[in-house]
DNA sequence: GACCAATGCTTAATCGATTAAGCCAATAAG
DNA sequence: CTTATTGGCTTAATCGATTAAGCATTGGTC
């Protein structure tokens, strides 16, 4: 059992002092005004060690860890799987360690992992805060460790951010589906928190209502529990018999469409004869699905690469400026959403 | 910007030494005879100022993280994604945080990953290793941190681990599809590697045939390199336009199922009419797709829990008994992989 | 009153690395 | 020959926490 080598045991072994050796093993020669044979010489007892600079030691001394804390809603959802795979790499690429929790949208949990993370000296978070993390981020704010929101943000809380337009989004995806037939009934399926970009996406399709001269949105939008499939199920098999000669169902999320489109296939549903489907973010799932369903498609990799760059930028030039990025999504039109009589 | 609290901005706040606010914040009050007033005082003085035991500085003293490394081979794959969540679960109820890292697949991504985490005084591992990591493997063990392997193993290497019987999992589904049609044609798609539940996977297919008195498996199997969607198409392509009269199609990893079934709807070929499929692990395409899939499932939850049990294990009793669990997968037959002269 | 034990605290070393400051010898400058 | 400079190294403090060892003080016992 090979005991871990330390700069001590590079001195000894080089019978110098551990600082003559810190300074060689840190490319201090000239400040150091160091001899080039005596450099040489614990260079390569150094390689022949094997040795390994306890990042442990480093981060007391330097206050500085290495790594990036990433706090994801729920690392199990391939979105953030996605989401954490750009992120670790374009991290790497920068000599970072990356250390992924998982909130499970869980409050306490999501402060007990910006807390744990502090305490192990992170040198940068990237977020995907939960509903009510408020008070947390400005205490993060206050700690003075630089850090960038992802996939959702506080209206009335000045920081960094990386988003798709949400609003935009489900705006366009309803007008393409009001535009399709005016008087479609389209149930609109959507978490019931009070983050932003659930929010946003209501508003969304809201506004597309209005801008086609509807007042009756209210009807056909279900919110439902987080984590609760059985709920789930109760509410969206209620929409869809509350609502006889509903056209249309649109998903908020990747986990509702899931869901969603499980329910429609046990109730025998037809898609797009019998219900236009319209879902949110990526899925194998959805070109797979018997009739290729249209969703939107949020630029995973520019989110997190955005993340990234705009952290590395606040942790190294500590700056004070606040990047808000806000990315366009795309809308990926399948057969799911067309109504039978505009097919060609 | 609030500086972080340390042991001595108490000790002077409460007029003592560092040394007796360690000792009363560890509960160690009996050992160092403490007065209980005293203690009580320094206890509030460090609740009101909100102290964090710094991390770094614990683990530097005590040479212990309280953190451990997960290595898996893809995070943005759902199948690591649900096990990561199962293991960061469970170590945190015991108090320990996870460091995940994707190896994509790298050796030398893999090797980076495991220094990385070394240098940072990690406790203990869970891995999913990459092929052709025995020599790193090898130089963990000699480090003496205990480690656990999930999902993969070496079979000349005695190390604890955590996998499915594999080949019973792939055995069982053949003979399922010969019993059906005793001269079945089955594509048996899988990845070109060395790595050990590749090959058991695919000696049950083997077996299987041969138990049924057939030797003619060879030329249904189709290899196919990992991470090249555009020769996977082709290679899979090839096999079914090579093989007339193909009955069944055999994945056996969750990304070659979602792979191999975006071709099949692509040539249009009819499932389970023109084409049975059987797929391995779980996805939430095998549900929605027209025709629903049987598949292998592997008990995610079961092999993280158990992971984490035999590490914890490790790490406090200091045992060095191979821990070697092989759980059993369960064939989940659906409607995909019945012939048609089969369905009721 | 001398001695011992118990109580309540402090001192100082330590983990492994960094880095300012200092020391000594050799050489250059005056 | 003295002083300054440079080169080449070592010493020691530091990051924040832990913990063995030690030092007073008090009280009790014979």
């Amino acid at each position: 059992m090979a005991r871990k080598i330390s700069l001590k045991d590079i001195a000894e072994a080089a019978g110098v002092s551990v600082a003559l050796v810190s300074y060689v093993l840190n490319d201090k020669e000239k400040e150091a005004r160091i001899n080039a044979d005596t450099a040489k010489k614990i260079k390569e007892i150094a390689k022949k060690m094997n040795y390994q600079p306890n990042q442990v030691a480093k981060s007391l001394k330097s206050g500085k860890s290495l790594a990036i804390g990433l706090i994801v809603a729920d690392i199990s959802n391939p979105f953030f799987g996605q989401l954490a795979k750009t992120i670790e790499e374009e991290s790497n690429r920068r000599g970072y360690t990356v250390i992924v929790g998982s909130s499970d949208e869980d409050l306490e949990k999501f402060k007990r992992l910006i807390d744990t993370l502090i305490n192990r000296q992170i040198d940068g978070f990237i977020i995907a805060p939960v509903e009510g993390a408020e008070q947390q981020l400005k205490y993060l704010e206050n700690t003075g460790i630089p850090f960038v929101l992802i996939d959702r943000f506080f209206k009335d809380l000045e920081t960094c951010y990386v988003v798709i337009d949400n609003f935009d989004a489900m705006y366009r995806v309803t007008e393409n589906i009001l535009q399709q037939k005016k008087e479609a009934k389209i149930g609109y399926v959507c978490y019931e928190n009070s983050l932003q970009h659930t929010e946003d996406r209501l508003r969304g399709f809201i506004q597309a209502f209005k801008d086609q001269g509807r007042e009756d949105y209210q009807e056909f939008i279900c919110k439902v529990e987080y984590n609760n499939p059985v709920k789930f199920n109760d509410s969206f098999t209620e929409l869809i018999n509350r609502l006889p000669g509903i056209d249309t169902v649109l998903f908020s999320t990747n986990t509702l469409s899931i869901m969603g489109l499980k329910v429609l296939s046990r109730l025998n549903i037809k898609i797009p004869e019998e219900l236009s489907v319209f879902c949110f973010d990526q899925s194998d799932s959805y070109d797979l699905f018997y009739c290729p369903i249209s969703y939107v498609h949020q630029p995973l990799d520019q989110i997190g690469y955005e993340a990234v760059e705009i952290l590395f930028n606040k942790m190294f030039h500590n700056t004070n400026t606040i990047q808000q990025v806000v990315l366009e999504a795309d809308i990926i039109i399948k057969k799911s959403s067309s109504f039978k009589e505009f097919k060609k």
